[in-house]
DNA sequence: CCATATACTTTCGACGCGGAAGTATTGCGG
DNA sequence: CCGCAATACTTCCGCGTCGAAAGTATATGG
């Protein structure tokens, strides 16, 4: 079996032919991507086909080189192990296939007004490696530049990078044309062309939310989900519905939602709005107000933890807040799961009972319970969105879009 | 026409074989159902199909005598009149296809606590009788009965009636088990059974809520579009998300939604409810605890109208609070269309200038514009909804869910 | 060692599709 | 009036995908 394996196909394995696959091909790679290691037979129930057909349709995946065999392991009697656990079933033990994530790998980088996040992942998006580079210059030259040397030294340590995804504010056509960024005061950049024309690797740009929020449903909370949204709370405030699998496009993402009439001032000028409720700037711009010390986000947080009244109300109303906004998406966009992501979130740890009571407040009693979850989201996870475009786009041809 | 349908195909006609449809046929039957007259060329565009398969698809429909080639009439050269128009291209003209509608006809049913309202529909859900017959009894048994003698007079102007559809308040399991109805007080009836046993006919039982917008998604506003949000204003509430077609299935529909934290109270004591704002009992409630006096919907709809103080603020309250639901509706679940149904949307022509300012409050200003249509539905337009779902699941096979 | 159960493979026939070639029916330009 | 182009539709054929059935592989349990 080794020795099949090392002869038959040296060249194939260190870049195994992406050529096209077809539906079927496809509906297979994207399951065993992003749930894991999966018997044909336990695939066969997933997609519903017979098991001849994936016997079929697995064939040339494994003789490719995408897909191995893991119950073919040249060591570990691994199934046996597997079995031996409490599955002691009766019959022919399955032969799990996966895909050899390691064997290609992806770049993702975000790009922020002031630097420039970058990870390496494998086709599992699992991060690999991240860097960070400060950005001097906004130019778009200048940024093109910056990511051609990331990639270059991720190139060093990993020569099998396929593709690479590109997220950045701001809206973004064709997943390619930047059409205009606030942050780095861009307009009608065609940031995949020029970086694509440096590294000669396939470039994929998309906006950094879009890219957040395809890795989450793709890889993360909402695999496999028919319903999902996501909120995004950090510096700003982004939400997004993945529907099938796909996102939902819209032209703005939500700064603007009122949900409490009578809720702070935000920056221009409207009361309650998400953006003036729930982002970081805006909690510590509303501490800063009514002390005139400016405190870290986690200091806000803490403060409220510990019970000192005004930092305590401030977090709880931004709960509630967040809260009645939970409620009402589960109510009008009825997903399966939502998902809070972003550096934003740390609130829910404080302040969860609030938000739980909010969302019950503006729920029937008798609806179905809101799934929530919640994760932290740093730079790199959003670089790590936009190496997900990546494979949806170059290794799966799913990219279709508009 | 009439001689045509007569002579040509009289026993097909008085009972075509509905044998059951391909998927592929099933989509070319849709197409024309929802769609209107359709040529082959037409309809291979729309499915995305070739010209070939066209062919092949239409052939055992239009033998079956389920469509018939509106080019092929006897009497009127109607594709040379359609064409004459401005449409005047060169080549040969196309040969619409169109189906039978009147072949078959179909009865609906409204149960409400007054009242069994009843209807006919062709094919393509056009109403062609409708009856309405109080109420003495409310007991399973005794509406059952109401509803087979309704079905026989119906039966002897309409030989062909191929299924019944019936919606009913509450909550209906299995399209066939009414769960529970407060109005009614019923839980645990039978009532497709019930009703087909006596019948000997097909019947489909269903929410009443879920079955107008299911029919409003297939045969009217929603025609088409992948994401269709409806909101039913009368008597009671309701809210249902349609996505590609398909109502998405909740316990609940939004009676405890709150959208104005300081707004009226409704009779479960809750401040400023989608039940409170926005139904006719409560707005007459409101009125009537101001004044006194008990005043019809439409009377305070023309106080408002007049400028009258009292009504104004009351009837403008709720057309706030009408933009406000839209707004986020649109916002948090992103249709393509938003369907104000029922008897309460009289309000939109008397305050559709307050909808839509409250609208545009709660959205950001460079989102797309909210796509709004209003339909008034009366008890019969709900019972023509029960009809369509017979439509669905009898002819087209199209009815699973959950 | 054999029965049973489960996993997978092989083989074969059915079916749906697209593409190419052929037919039908119009308008248009000589 | 006669091609000629254009469009609509039909017929035919080959390809690809699928499921069903039969066959093979590998475990457990008596």
């Amino acid at each position: 079996m080794v020795i099949r394996e090392e002869v038959e196909v040296p060249s194939s394995a260190s870049m195994p032919n992406w050529r096209p696959l077809s539906p079927g091909e496809r509906a297979v790679a994207i399951a065993i991507l992003t749930h894991g290691p999966l018997s044909r037979s336990e695939l066969a129930k997933r997609l519903d086909l017979s098991a001849g057909s994936l016997t079929r349709l697995t064939k040339p995946l494994t003789e490719s080189g995408l897909l191995v065999d893991a119950g073919s392991g040249p060591d570990e009697p691994a199934p046996a192990g597997a079995s031996g656990g409490l599955t002691t079933r009766q019959g022919r033990p399955t032969r799990p296939l996966d895909i050899v994530a390691g064997a290609q790998h992806f770049a993702g980088f975000k790009v922020t007004a002031e630097a420039v996040y970058g990870v390496v992942t494998t086709l599992r998006s699992e991060i690999v490696a991240r860097r960070r580079t400060p950005l001097g210059d906004r130019d778009p030259e200048a940024v093109a530049d910056r990511i051609d040397a990331m990639t270059d030294e991720f190139k060093a340590e990993f020569p099998h990078l396929a593709g690479i995804g590109i997220g950045v504010g701001g809206r973004v056509r064709d997943r390619s044309l930047v059409v205009e960024n606030a942050f780095l005061d861009w307009q009608e950049v065609p940031l995949a062309a020029m970086v694509e024309e440096r590294i000669g690797l396939p470039v994929v740009v998309d906006n950094d939310g879009a890219a957040l929020i395809e890795a989450e449903a793709w890889f993360g909370a909402g695999r496999g989900l028919d319903r999902f949204a996501v909120l995004t709370i950090g510096a700003g405030f982004g939400y997004g519905l993945v529907l099938d699998g796909k996102l939902v496009r819209t032209r703005e993402s939500g700064k603007r939602w009122i949900i409490d009439p009578y809720g702070p001032f935000d920056k221009n000028g409207e009361r309650g709005t998400a953006e003036g409720l729930l982002t970081i700037p805006a909690i510590r711009a509303q501490v800063q107000a009514a002390t005139g010390r400016d405190m870290t986000y986690d200091e806000i947080l803490d403060g409220a933890a510990a019970g000192e009244p005004l930092t305590y109300r401030i977090v709880h109303q931004s709960a509630r807040g967040l809260g009645t906004l939970v409620a009402q998406i589960a109510n009008y966009a009825i997903p399966q799961k939502i998902l809070l992501a972003g550096e934003g979130v740390g609130l829910v740890d404080v302040a969860g009972e609030t938000v739980r009571e909010a969302i019950d407040a503006n729920r029937h009693p008798s609806a179905d319970p809101v799934v929530l979850e919640t994760k932290v989201s740093d730079f790199h996870e959003w670089a790590r969105g936009a190496a997900v475009l990546a494979i949806q786009v170059l290794v799966l041809g799913a990219g279709e879009e508009r």
